[in-house]
DNA sequence: CGATAATCTTGACGATGGAAAGAGGCCAAA
DNA sequence: TTTGGCCTCTTTCCATCGTCAAGATTATCG
């Protein structure tokens, strides 16, 4: 019953080894069914292990949030990378990237932007998502080389973010799409962040 | 130290005392501060007394999200109805009544569209939700008099509601509007429905 | 080599959700 | 009115949870 001599009294890299089971154990659970035993045993660690690591679970849900931020922030850029085309195309690339991340960590995705996870740390992950945002809405806005006013900028990055949020969102809940295929519901997206895309581009241009 | 003379043995209407008990809990506490017990001691009640009006813990959730959509259903209608306007009026008033609700029970409007409380007939309420919407944006498209297929509308009533939902959402986890008075975010709020709503009905009239 | 610090285990505490069983009160049939 | 059955509520119990404290084990570095 003992455990094997792969590994001693000390586990090694602990930390990562919670980090990797409790992001797991997050999707299979859901947020309420998220535990810290249950992370530690998967970890092959006693229960109290994971104190000298996260001062408590809040901690660990935490650093899982954080590093999806840094993950989400990297889908969205690679995304609007591949997308070589005009302004419009660049905020809609951002928004698959998004959509795309957000639907193979549902779960993560509802944890990074639910009321629990306020901390600072995370809230820094989640203003790149802005500045992202907030740097494509500027080149699209551009595009029209009118000048816009800080606020209209400010309100058009608000809109861009909502609507590729909600929809999403709307979509992991099943509120959007219940029995569409997956091919479709992807259409659908894409027509919901054109839609947005043509309306921040057109916002500057009159 | 006996329970006063109020009440016996019996407590009369504990569902409903539950009810609002639990209501006002999931408010105070978040819904993973949510407890049942906690719940049961507010209506002056064993801790095992719910379970004759509810099953288990999801039960009493699920109910609260159940009302919960009722009365968005409510406060958006309310508020559609008293802005008198052309459609595009119409459809920024639902959005108001949306804000509204979700501003006012924010834990509440976050356990509605969270994968935990998936049922049936908490489903029920959310489709009535998407008929109000699409109603609304049927009347959009349709001021313009111009024939626009049945996937047209579908995929404005997403756009629609993914705004709205999107906008309110972030405003709620503090990603949109951090430091912003009560004021500036209402008028931020209204211009991202503008925006939609302008979109919406241009998408008829081309 | 030895001491100090870091890491992990064991055991305990109070709190939770839920099940089981009994006590108390309501109500309709006799 | 009495009585039996049924619904409501309480008490008690169990497994599990997060967290804390104390001890065991190992790494690190003087």
């Amino acid at each position: 019953m003992n455990r094997p001599k792969t590994r001693g009294y000390h586990h090694g890299d602990l930390r990562e080894a919670l980090v990797a089971s409790g992001r797991k154990l997050l999707e299979e659970k859901g947020v309420r069914g998220f535990t810290l035993r249950e992370c530690a045993r998967r970890a092959e660690v006693s229960h109290a292990a994971p104190a000298h690591h996260f001062a408590s679970m809040d901690d660990l849900l935490a650093e899982l949030a954080q590093r999806g931020f840094k993950e989400l922030s990297a889908s969205m850029t690679a995304e609007a990378e591949r997308a070589d085309g005009g302004a419009a195309a660049q905020l809609v690339g951002l928004g698959v990237g998004y959509m795309a991340f957000a639907a193979a960590n549902p779960v993560l995705f509802q944890l990074m932007f639910s009321r629990e996870a306020n901390r600072l740390e995370v809230a820094e992950g989640a203003a790149e998502i802005r500045r992202l945002q907030a740097a494509a809405v500027d080149a699209a806005l551009q595009s029209a080389d009118t000048q816009v006013s800080g606020e209209v900028r400010q309100r058009m990055t608000d809109f861009a973010w909502a609507t590729m949020h909600g929809f999403i969102t709307l979509v992991l809940e099943g509120e959007i799409g219940g029995r569409d295929s997956s091919r479709g519901l992807k259409a659908r997206g894409l027509a919901a962040l054109a839609a947005m895309a043509e309306t921040v581009v057109r916002s500057g241009g009159r």
